[in-house]
DNA sequence: GACCCTTTGAAGACC
DNA sequence: GGTCTTCAAAGGGTC
């Protein structure tokens, strides 16, 4: 984390998210345990993380997951295998259960074996916390044509063959390379940019995310940003409609207004750059797929969530300081982007939950919906959580230590909510 | 075909 | 300033 890191590369940060710091302070002692741990033994860190893992996932059947998880949540003194969520407070809160797909892959013997598995896992660390050294030799992928004779040591084996170039002391001279083969103007070469990517030793490796930007298909069609002085393609970049141009003759048939419109609606959209967790998410989901044979996003996030809470502080760090250097690259390419731009380009229905919430109850699907818990858990009893609306006992047995236990309340002594976990802050454990 | 789900983080909106 | 909302990725699932 650029903000933990004095000597690193976060000095000077301009960009810098407090919210990276705020993460890591929520931690508080929970990072000490982490260090502990992670000091005690990578395999048995991962043997509880696997473990809890399995807990919770079977913690709606039984109750000793559930108590389990309850003393993690308490925030207190977290031992053994309960300090292992190492979860922040309000994720830790969320004792969400395991989609059933997620369940199947946890059970899978391929996932249960792959997924915490030391030699994948730890593998990952290891290849983050070491680098790898130089020559071919060490590298478990096909050399990439634009391997560079010998990969600097701060380098990352398994990130795509780009990522060797930008890891290189002359990163910039390939996408060069590329646009002259592509006879696309790339006025990327700025001192600033280059900046960027002259990874010093103590500067963190590039991710296939960030080094794809110059690799993306985009790129190699020339494609850019109308009218942007940059013009610099990028993946942020997609099409507002993938529909193909008109015809000619069709499109001489349009008004000028039309024209006009259909101009702003194809647009492209830059999209925003991407946080840590979504650069961890990107490099780590097709190893998560691999290992789970899990293809439900959803599911694989929930893993990747997990995974994430499980890096030490220097492998976060490691993404942190990537997406503060994305947001810097994006903020140079875009200079007048803001993430306002992308408002409202997606529907979404959270809106329309939260219209319902506050006006009809509406039915018990749409009940649980407003506390934002999952549409295909089912009624059930057994955290004696009743809804407010519907007095009737909420089944959430994916939150097994509920301990919201009041009674079927009158309608008129429940105007608010009561506590759920669905309500991430609000949700109390049973200690 | 649009949206949901699910995760975390960044940033804008709102009070 | 604190809280809430939206969007970034991903792809199977749902409507």
């Amino acid at each position: 984390m650029p903000q933990l890191d004095s000597g690193g590369a976060g000095g000077g940060d301009d960009l810098g998210a407090p919210d990276e710091l705020l993460a890591f302070q929520d931690e508080g002692e929970e990072q000490d345990d982490k260090s502990r741990d992670s000091t005690a033994g990578p395999e048995r860190d991962l043997a509880e993380l696997k473990s809890s893992l399995v807990n919770e996932s079977e913690g709606a059947a039984g109750g000793a997951g559930a108590r389990e998880a309850g003393g993690a949540a308490s925030g207190e003194a977290e031992v053994g295998p309960e300090a292992l969520g190492r979860e922040h407070s309000s994720q830790r809160l969320f004792g969400d259960k395991l989609p059933e797909s997620l369940e199947d892959g946890l059970k899978a013997p391929e996932c249960a074996s792959g997924m915490y598995k030391e030699t994948v896992y730890s593998a990952f660390n290891l290849l983050m916390h070491y680098p790898a050294p130089s020559g071919a030799g060490q590298h478990p992928q096909p050399q990439p044509p634009l391997h560079k004779a010998s990969q600097p040591p701060h380098s990352v084996p398994q990130l795509s063959p780009l990522y060797e170039h930008f890891s290189s002391p002359h990163p910039t001279q390939a996408p060069v390379d590329i646009s002259q083969k592509q006879g696309v103007h790339r006025p990327l070469q700025t001192p600033d940019l280059s900046s960027f990517y002259s990874l010093t030793s103590g500067s963190m490796g590039q991710l296939p995310h960030t080094v794809s930007w110059f690799t993306h298909p985009s790129l190699m069609l020339g494609s850019g940003v109308p009218g942007h002085p940059a013009a610099i393609p990028h993946p942020a970049i997609v099409p507002s409609s993938g529909k193909q141009d008109l015809q000619p003759y069709d499109r001489s048939l349009k008004t000028q207004a039309e024209s006009k419109a259909e101009k702003e609606a194809k647009k492209p959209t830059i999209k925003k750059p991407l946080n840590a967790f979504m650069l961890y998410m990107k490099e780590m989901r097709a190893k998560v797929i691999a290992e789970c044979t899990l293809k439900e996003s959803a599911a694989i996030n929930q893993i990747l969530g997990r995974r994430w809470h499980a890096l030490s502080r220097e492998e976060q760090a490691k993404y942190y300081e990537l997406a503060r250097k994305e947001r810097q690259l994006h903020m140079q390419l875009y200079p007048g982007w803001s993430a306002r731009d992308n408002y409202g380009k997606k529907k979404r229905r959270s809106r329309e939950k939260h219209q319902e919430s506050t006006t009809d109850p509406g039915s018990p699907k749409k009940c649980r919906a407003r506390f934002g818990l999952n549409q295909q858990t089912d009624w059930c009893g057994p955290c004696r959580w009743v809804c407010p609306h519907h007095h009737s006992p909420c089944a959430l047995s994916c939150f097994p230590d509920c301990t919201c236990s009041a009674g079927p309340a009158a309608p008129s002594s429940a105007p608010q909510p009561l506590a759920h976990p669905g309500d991430r802050g609000t949700y109390a454990l049973r200690t």
